[in-house]
DNA sequence: GAGCACTGC
């Protein structure tokens, strides 16, 4: 194996001795694959250099060793372009060559021919997810099969850059052989070879394409991550593994719990390899911490005045937390730098909710000493567990970690999903910790006992899929063909009542009929992604002519809150949300702001600017208008009509009002009486508050709403006025000038028949009141058949 | 009159 850099050039006489012109060795099957595998139809055809014979034409797929891999890696020529190899190309295989992952290529290689399935365990740092897919691909020769080697990532930043990283390793541009493929931005050509992507993404494709026939192996990185993409991926290659013995499958994984996966994936074999991090001091507190928040500020200003120079970082569960905190700190380290000369320390606030470029501030060089000779700065980042996961900060060798995220939690009695502080997992502290040790050795401090660590925190954070309503994986589960889903082998099956619910969830949406198959809705509404009621809603959006502005509205509730609010500017922030205010609900109000945001843009106005006098967020409305692009297409793929209701018909609001209530009749609730803020919500009968962002202010007895939170109350946001009668029979819609020339039979909507079948409520006062709504429905009618 | 851990399609 060459490992040394001096025989990373071999001689250019060697290699003119071997240039004769010979054009890349093809057989009849490659041709065949290439011919129908959209990525890589032009492959043969467009290769520049016509006249260039590669190492790899000598390769025999399966049986290539780690020495030949590394020979044609240090060609002067590029193997899989022809090409010359850049000296930054070499720099970086040198530096390669020092990865920890290196030294076990070759037994990677003789396990990965010997099996179908392989776990894969590697601490950070051993070089994995940039190393393992190059492995295969000197083994896989994707161009000569025709079928592409995937990488899957569970976020959309790590699939770009290590996508881009490993590029510049095999000296390609990125997009053409190597590439990654996310929502939104699909850069790979024909030429792909290795596409990073995101467990989303792939899970996508595969609703359209059950057996993953393009590829040739599949890589699930971050399978520890366990989340839901990944989890439901898993199961599927399980089946598929069995179907398509020519698909190879690496299960990537940090060290922990690499024996589940193993047993799981039919006994794959296991190769592990080690990491390069510093060792850690773990340090516990002797008592239980009865405010960890308190006892977390202590801890920091205990090392900033006395523990040698290094940055803190600090885990709390959320905002409102990390403000107070850094405020206390601050505060503090000013009284210290007074009192007992200590070093200047910076101390930022990391959360994901804040704007890219203040999240950029932490990785600012941390202050210097204020004087000559003076004690030297440090920075304090006090951080949510996005820094567990999501973001790496080097430099930090203090970590506090007080044993708390917030985490969701879904009860499918109620059918809520909510955040709720709680302790964290042994793999999480470990976790934590090891961010103190990335540079140099550091230490952690838990503010808990070292027996609480021991014998209270649970080994693994559940997986998401046991955590969350799963409406929207079974409707994709139902759509990737998985028939049978309680025999479906997930590693961890969430409980039946979250299953059943979800079923029934999805019937009362006519996604599912009552066998439990998918209807032609459920099969068009698994094409959007969006939560089922959300994409039932837009579907059904034409019948009530203002399919337009539902797509707006759809958009506006994917994305994050557009209204800003500063701390120190909540008062004009409501005075400006209150000119987009509609008398009837938040989403009409929604839809103003997104209206006068166009309007901003069409005429030429400076958008960001706009936007900031307007507190609006400027990257969450194009971040709409994306995502409404987005699914505008795929409206157009399935003939969806896109209509409005003309803006001067006094029915324009109603329409949109009424099309809500296709979509989300199940999140309904009534008013306790006509005095009350107390809601009750249909048929889960829990008694809720309208949030106080809300701008309605003369609420009617009904409101629908888009979200149920549960803080300290429990709150519905996003609200909007209806009328029961909406609910409840066939009511046409009034086609005054709003017909658009569609056919009028399919308007006399029944919103949810089977869901508002009075009868079937409990006793109470919703069905009193229901019961009498329908009766005067019934008066009137009969009145006017009378006249 | 309160607050949004984090992802992803």
């Amino acid at each position: 194996m060459i490992d040394s850099a001096k025989n990373l050039k071999r001689s250019s006489v060697e290699r003119e001795g071997t240039q004769d012109h010979k054009r890349v060795k093809t057989d009849g099957d490659a041709k065949m694959e290439a011919k129908w595998n959209p990525y890589l139809a032009h492959y043969k055809e467009d290769r520049d250099n016509e006249g260039f014979r590669s190492p790899l034409d000598d390769f025999e797929r399966h049986k290539t060793t780690a020495l030949q891999a590394a020979n044609a890696e240090s060609e002067d020529n590029n193997p899989w372009t022809g090409n010359p190899h850049s000296q930054q190309y070499f720099n970086i295989l040198k530096t390669r060559r020092d990865l920890p992952v290196q030294k076990q290529r070759q037994e990677f290689l003789d396990m990965y021919h010997k099996t179908q399935i392989l776990v894969f365990v590697g601490e950070t740092g051993s070089g994995k997810t940039t190393q393992i897919p190059q492995y295969v691909l000197y083994d896989e020769l994707p161009h000569q099969t025709g079928k592409l080697i995937a990488c899957t990532q569970p976020r959309r930043v790590a699939a770009m850059s290590v996508a881009q990283r490993v590029a510049n390793e095999l000296d390609v541009d990125l997009g053409e052989e190597v590439g990654y493929s996310i929502r939104f931005e699909n850069r790979t050509g024909p030429k792909t070879l290795l596409k990073y992507m995101t467990d989303g993404q792939l899970l996508r494709e595969a609703m359209h394409d059950h057996d993953m026939s393009r590829y040739g192996c599949i890589i699930l990185d971050e399978a520890h991550e366990r989340t839901l993409a990944t989890d439901i991926l898993m199961a599927l290659l399980k089946q598929i593994a069995e179907r398509r013995k020519d698909l190879k499958i690496i299960v990537m994984s940090a060290t922990l719990d690499a024996q589940k996966f193993q047993t799981y994936f039919f006994n794959a074999p296991l190769l592990a390899v080690p990491g390069r991090t510093h060792p850690v001091e773990i340090f516990y507190t002797p008592e239980p911490e009865r405010d960890y928040v308190e006892a977390a500020v202590r801890t920091v200003l205990q090392i900033h005045a006395g523990e040698p120079e290094g940055d803190i970082l600090l885990f709390l569960t959320g905002e409102e937390e990390i403000e107070d905190a850094c405020r206390r700190i601050g505060l503090e380290v000013d009284d210290m730098i007074r009192e007992s000369d200590a070093g200047p320390m910076a101390v930022y606030p990391l959360y994901g909710t804040l704007p890219p470029h203040q999240q950029q501030r932490i990785f600012d060089k941390a202050p210097a000493a204020t004087r000559k000779g003076g004690r030297p700065g440090r920075k304090c980042i006090v951080s949510t567990n996005i820094a567990e996961t999501s973001l790496t900060i080097d430099g930090i060798v203090y970590v506090v970690d007080p044993g708390f995220s917030k985490q969701k939690i879904y009860n499918p009695r109620t059918r809520v999903e909510s955040l709720l502080v709680s302790p964290i997992s042994k793999a999480s502290a470990q976790q934590r910790a090891g961010r103190a040790g990335r540079t140099r050795p550091g230490k952690c401090f838990r503010l808990y006992t070292e027996n609480a660590f021991k014998k209270e925190l649970i080994e693994q954070t559940y997986p998401e899929i046991l955590r969350s309503n799963l409406a929207n994986t079974v409707l994709e589960l139902k759509k990737l063909g998985v028939e049978d889903l309680v025999h479906f082998d997930l590693m961890d099956p969430p409980a039946p009542e979250t299953m059943m619910r979800a079923l029934e969830e999805l019937n009362y949406l006519a996604c599912l009929d009552d066998d439990g198959e998918l209807t032609t809705l459920g099969g068009m509404a698994s094409e959007f992604p969006l939560d089922p009621a959300l994409a039932v809603m837009l579907i059904s959006s034409p019948e009530f002519y203002c399919s337009n502005e539902i797509l707006s509205i759809t958009s506006l509730l994917s994305v994050p809150q557009i209204w800003v609010r500063p701390n120190n500017a909540r008062k004009r922030a409501d005075e400006m949300k209150q000119q987009f205010a509609h008398p009837d609900g938040d989403h009409l109000t929604l839809l103003n702001a997104y209206h006068a945001y166009k309007g901003a843009e069409q005429s030429g106005e400076d958008v960001k600017k706009w936007c900031h006098e307007h507190f609006l967020s400027f990257r969450h409305l194009s971040s709409a208008d994306n995502v409404r692009a987005q699914l505008k297409r795929i409206m157009e793929i399935h003939e969806i009509e896109l209509m409005s209701t003309p803006f001067q018909d006094k029915d324009y609001y109603t329409n949109i009002r009424r099309a809500l209530l296709a979509g989300f009749f199940m999140q309904v609730a009534m008013r306790e009486s006509s005095t009350s803020k107390v809601y009750k919500t249909v048929k889960d009968d829990q008694l809720v508050m309208i949030h106080p962002g809300t701008v309605v202010t003369s609420p009617y007895d009904w409101v629908v709403y888009n979200e149920f939170v549960l803080t300290t109350k429990q709150y519905v946001r996003t609200v909007t006025n209806i009328r029961a009668e909406w609910l409840l029979v066939s009511s046409p819609l009034p086609l005054s000038s709003s017909r658009c020339g569609s056919n009028d039979a399919n308007y006399a909507q029944e919103i949810a028949p089977n869901y508002y079948d009075v009868d079937s409520f409990e006793k109470g006062e919703i069905k009193s009141a229901l019961t009498r709504i329908t009766e005067k429905i019934r008066r009137r009618q009969a009145t006017r058949a009378g006249r």
